[in-house]
DNA sequence: CCCTGATGTCCGGTCTATTGACATCAGGGC
DNA sequence: GCCCTGATGTCAATAGACCGGACATCAGGG
């Protein structure tokens, strides 16, 4: 079932994926050396090549793996309320205010190469906005199934670019995002209930 | 220094010994199954062969292993002591104690096949005396560095066998051998101070 | 203008696990 | 007594992964 190998496997790239996240958060994406990855983890340079591609591959794994944990904990904000526009608000605050003190965001907003990196969240952003959508969708759509699919999926969308966009260019506090587009996307959801 | 495949060799061998220590306390050494080692683990028979060459030799590792992490609780009680007759009888009893309720002498001495495996503790106890003598001369000579190394040695070798022999044949309860130890043991180690 | 350091690519060598086959042996059932 | 099963132990061929070195390329700095 899950072999040896596999699990190997998986540890080394988990820990080719720490290395790099240290050394994205102390070096920003210029700081990033793919000779000083491998070193850290006991591997060659080349090894780190096999297993991601190139170096825009690493970062990218690197923010993959940084969204499944991010998405965890808001998740567990949405699951926190029986209403869905509570829940919305509070995993709308959850998010931003995780990712207001999330080192990776930081380094990738601001350290040298954040033009590079920040493209993640921006132009680049499919991979992100993707992951999050499918998470979300699916958790949103087991807690509260009275709601159509479709327009969970279209709120969704919606709160997520909100949000993203907040993330890499903030606006108002957090909590006041959040009830902005809890007020605004309610009536919405409201409306589509079964 | 310490690459990635040395660290997951380790782990392998470590995770062998796991499966391999759990089979030998469930059916004994007759119930350990080298396919079943291997599957447990998550790897193929042969690699089992490869890393211990035989039945005899997974034995062996188990036992090596397993008699490291008892010498560390002997060499601690060992330690407690400023005096080293009260070390000695510490340690005595401490590793009688041990002995009695480990799950792998257990199932050396009881279990069906245990005329093979109990043969470690006995006739073929060479492996296990060596590595305790090892580790307890080096704990002691550090600790009372005021006995003469010689006797150190002869003294270590003594108790050891006492003890030893009591593990697999018992006699009077723990705390009474080792104040027997160290009663017999004592004047020899006060007369051989600087 | 060269020198340095980093990325990315290629390839041959090596190590290790895997797979399948085989010989051997002991125990149990017919 | 004879065969069948299951286990140990051995061997060779294969495959997969990492390694090491070499190389081209490019950007930045003295």
């Amino acid at each position: 079932m899950d072999s040896f190998a596999e699990r190997t496997k998986r540890r080394l790239r988990d820990e080719l994926l720490d290395a790099a996240y240290d050394a994205i958060v102390a070096g920003g994406y210029d700081g990033l050396r793919m000779a000083e990855v491998g070193r850290r983890t006991g591997v060659s340079r080349q090894t780190v090549y096999n297993e991601f591609g190139d170096k825009w591959g690493v970062l990218q794994a690197v923010a993959a793996r940084e969204t499944e944990r991010f998405l965890v904990l808001v998740n567990a904000a949405l699951a926190e309320h029986a209403d869905p526009i509570d829940g919305l608000r509070a995993a709308v605050e959850r998010a931003l205010l995780l990712a207001s003190d999330n080192p990776l965001v930081k380094a990738a907003l601001s350290a040298p190469g954040s033009d590079q990196a920040s493209q993640l969240l921006t132009t680049r952003g499919q991979q992100v906005l993707e992951l999050s959508h499918q998470r979300l969708d699916a958790h949103v759509r087991e807690n509260w199934p009275e709601v159509a699919a479709d327009d969970v999926t279209t709120c969704v969308d919606i709160a997520l670019r909100v949000v993203l966009s907040h993330i890499v260019n903030p606006g108002a506090a957090p909590a006041v995002v959040a009830s902005q587009v809890a007020k605004v996307l309610g009536p919405f959801l409201s409306s589509s209930r079964r």
